[in-house]
Parts: C-alpha cells; sequence; structure tokens
DNA sequence: TGCATTTGACCAGA
DNA sequence: TCTGGTCAAATGCA
C-alpha cells in the first residue's frame, strides 16, 4: 500500500510540475518522503513483531503434545489478518480473547486495560472488529467502561496540555445515510503524514461510561457513533456539520497518540 | 523464566 | 439452542 501510495503521490507531483503550485508540489514532495521512510524502514528491519511458528503441518507433533481438547484452528493457514499489537490511545490494552462472530469472516478481538488485575482493577475494555468485505479494511474499537486506572488522570492531564484538534466529518460528499463518510482531517496534527487527506470513516459507538474525572466535552471528540447496524448514521450531514449540536462521548486524550486510534500508519487503513 | 498471546471451553442471556 | 463474552491452560518468544 506504501507502496502504491508513493507510486500515486509521484504521478501527482508530476502533474503540479506542469502547472505553477508550488504550494502542492511542496506537499507532493513531503508525502513521497514520508512514503520513502515508511518503506525503507519496512525493508530495513525484521518482519515486524513476532508471531507464532505455524503449527506443523499434519499436526503429528502438536497433537502429540497438546491435550486432545486443544487444537490448533490455524493450523497450516500462512495468513493472518489480525494485528498482534495494542492499538495506541494511550493505554496499556491486553488481550484476552478472539471469537468468530457470526455474519464476519473476521474474527473480533477482546482487550481489556493493562491496569485490569492491578489494585483497584481497571475496568475498561474495548472491542476490535474489522467490518467484512470492505475495501481497505476498516476496524471498528468499541469500548466499554471508563478507565479507572492511574494512566487515566495521566492522560487527562496531557489532554489539558495540547492544543484544540477537531476532526471534521463530512467534508466529502458521503453517500446517502452518510456511512460510511469521510473524515478530513486537520493541519500539523499528523507529524510527516501530510495534510488534507481524506480516509474513509466507519460510524462507531463509545460504551464507556462518562467519567467525572475526565476533563468536560474537549476538542476531542468524535461525531454521533454507532456499531449498530440499525442506527448507524453520521451526526452531520456534509453541509450542516455542527459540532455544538451534536451529542459528543467523550473519546480519550487528542494527542497524536489519540489520532492513532484512527488511523493505522501501517496498513493506512482508519480505525475509529 | 516471565509475560503476552492463542484458542477451546465455559457461561449467561436472549 | 444459539450467540457473544470471558476464562484459563497451553504456547512461544525474549
Amino acid at each position: 500500500m506504501m507502496a502504491q501510495g508513493r507510486k500515486s503521490a509521484a504521478a501527482l507531483e508530476a502533474l503540479l510540475q506542469v502547472q505553477d503550485h508550488a504550494g502542492m508540489r511542496e506537499l507532493a514532495a513531503e508525502i513521497l518522503r514520508c512514503c520513502d521512510r515508511a518503506l525503507a524502514a519496512l525493508h530495513g528491519k525484521p518482519a515486524g513483531r513476532h508471531k507464532r511458528k505455524p503449527a506443523p503441518h499434519g499436526g503429528a507433533a502438536t497433537t502429540q503434545t497438546r491435550p486432545k481438547t486443544r487444537t490448533h484452528a490455524s493450523s497450516g493457514g500462512t495468513t493472518r489478518v489480525e494485528r498482534t499489537r495494542s492499538w495506541d490511545d494511550g493505554f496499556m490494552w491486553t488481550k484476552y480473547g478472539q471469537k468468530h462472530i457470526q455474519g464476519n469472516h473476521h474474527p473480533r478481538h477482546y482487550f481489556r486495560c493493562a491496569y485490569a488485575l492491578h489494585a483497584g482493577g481497571c475496568p475498561a475494555t474495548r472491542h476490535v472488529q474489522r467490518s467484512p468485505e470492505l475495501d481497505p479494511p476498516i476496524y471498528v474499537l468499541t469500548y466499554f467502561a471508563a478507565h479507572t486506572c492511574s494512566r487515566a488522570a495521566t492522560i487527562a492531564k496531557d489532554v489539558k496540555m495540547q492544543p484544540p484538534l477537531v476532526l471534521g466529518f463530512g467534508s466529502t460528499a458521503a453517500p446517502s445515510g452518510c456511512s460510511p463518510c469521510w473524515l478530513n482531517y486537520g493541519d500539523n496534527v499528523w507529524g510527516e503524514i501530510s495534510r488534507s487527506q481524506e480516509l474513509r470513516a466507519e460510524v462507531t459507538r463509545v460504551e464507556s461510561t462518562p467519567s467525572s474525572d475526565l476533563p468536560p466535552a474537549g476538542p476531542a471528540v468524535v461525531a454521533q457513533l454507532s456499531s449498530s447496524a440499525d442506527d448507524a448514521r453520521c451526526s452531520s450531514s456534509p453541509a450542516a456539520w455542527d459540532p455544538s449540536a451534536a451529542d459528543w462521548d467523550y473519546f480519550g486524550n487528542n494527542s497524536s497518540d489519540y489520532v492513532r486510534e484512527f488511523f493505522d500508519f501501517e496498513d493506512g487503513v482508519l480505525y475509529q
């Protein structure tokens, strides 16, 4: 995907050289630099985090060393679509389960706060579900309960120190029903990631319980969220997007780490 | 050896 | 009975 992105950016740069658009050329060059660095990092490092060794074909060795009650569902398979790293939203998550959900080829992953087992037991959990048959893939993250761990206080503090960030939905004409809609993200938030790009957004719901310990509805918010297919919708039409008129769920902090909750820089897909 | 991940089993609710 | 959420033993890597 990065290679394809680089090719597209190069084509854009070539087109812009025909006309005098210095600012746009600079932007295209920035995209190219980002792609080059990402590709260099990908090629220069080992293939990411470790993965388990695939189970031996035939399964003879496995069945000899494991109880009969356990089998490797992935035996012999070489394709794995789930990620092994935790999506970075400033919190640390521990995966505690994975389940195939009816009507979706992709499993749902279950995470709980890594501080769940510490004193006080943080109750926060989240689910990660890849939407079926969408290209590029879209992942729906659903949060349950608010963090009560010390990490939450740290992140809340960070929020107060960060400049506002507003994620604007609907800058591009969206399909009727507005799902999926388009997310246009602003300037200078992404470090080396270029501005004015648009990525698909999926509508989801934040199930977290609002916490009085967290800042009031601040700048780091996401419009009307729902994971239900029945009421999935965008809260605002492209023509009448009004942040103050919508219902908002507090979504954490507004640091760049928070933004990574939405975008997977490795795969070029969007999370919410 | 410690720890995170995997995955079938188990449980509760519809 | 079915489905989704969680448990916990097994597993593998650092």
